[in-house]
DNA sequence: TCCCGCTGCTAACTAAATCAAGCAGGCGGC
DNA sequence: GCCGCCTGCTTGATTTAGTTAGCAGCGGGA
C-alpha cells in the first residue's frame, strides 16, 4: 500500500541522480528518514514532508500525495488531461539530452525488472 | 495558521449539531483529540483523520485539507466553479427546513462574532 | 436537595514520525 | 595495502500524533 510511495520516491530520486544526503541538504529532511521512506519502513509521512520533496524533485505535489494514499480522488475525472505521475514528471523536468533520456528510461526499466530483490 | 482548521472543524460540527462523542462514535477518532484539533492544541493531523471527518460531516475532503494547509493550491484557477468551503458545504448537506437554515446562518454569524473569546 | 446524564476539556500514557550518531561497503588515489 | 570520501542504512533518542481515564460544569427530573 504505502509500498507505492516508497517506490515512487526511490525512482524519482534515481531519475534525478541525487544522493540521500543531497536531498537532505536541500530539503532539511534527514537522510535516514528518507531511507526509511524509500524502504517502506516509515509510512504516513506528513504532507509537509511530501511538499518539500515535491518542490525539490520538481514533481507535482499531488502525485506524491496520491502515491501516499492521501488523495481520495477517484482515478480520473474522465475529461481531464490526466496528470503525469511522479516518475514521468521527474523525467520531463530533468534537464537531459535526448540521448541521456533514453538511457534513463532504460535504467527505469531495469529498476522495475528487479523490484526489491533485497 | 492551523487556527483555520480549528475554526472550520468547530463550526462544521456546530452547524451539524453534533457532540464530540457522537463524532467519536461515528469516526473512531477519540473525543479528546477532536477537542484538541478544534482548539488548535493539535496541529498536523494525519490526512486519514481529515478524511474520516470529511466523510462523516459530509464536507469535501479537499476543504479540510486546505484548511489544514495541506493543499498547495493557489487560491483558485480563475475559471473553476470555486468549490464551497467546509462550512458552506455542511450547510448545504444538512437536512434542514428553510426556517432552520435561517437560524443556522444566524448561529454561524454569532459564532463568528465572538471568535475565540476563550 | 440530590442525582443522573451529557457537555467539553485536561492529564498521563502509548505509538508512530523524525532526527542525530554512527557503522559497513565501494571506489579512486597514493 | 591503506586512507579518505561517498554511498545507503541501522540503531537509539526525541518529539509529536492519538488514546484511555477521569474531572468540572450544566440542565433536567424526582
Amino acid at each position: 500500500m504505502t509500498q507505492k510511495l516508497a517506490e515512487a520516491l526511490r525512482q524519482v530520486r534515481g531519475v534525478k541522480g541525487l544522493s540521500l544526503r543531497e536531498v537532505e541538504k536541500a530539503t532539511g529532511i534527514s537522510n535516514p528518514y528518507l531511507s526509511q521512506l524509500e524502504n517502506g519502513k516509515a509510512e504516513n509521512p506528513s504532507p509537509h514532508v511530501l511538499f518539500k520533496l515535491a518542490a525539490f524533485y520538481e514533481v507535482p505535489y499531488e502525485a506524491l500525495m496520491e502515491a501516499a494514499g492521501y488523495l481520495a480522488r477517484p482515478p480520473a475525472v474522465a475529461g481531464e488531461p490526466k496528470r503525469p505521475g511522479a516518475i514521468q514528471a521527474a523525467l520531463l523536468s530533468a534537464e537531459l539530452t535526448a540521448d541521456e533520456q533514453g538511457k534513463v528510461a532504460e535504467f527505469i526499466q531495469f529498476l522495475r525488472s528487479q523490484r526489491r530483490p533485497r
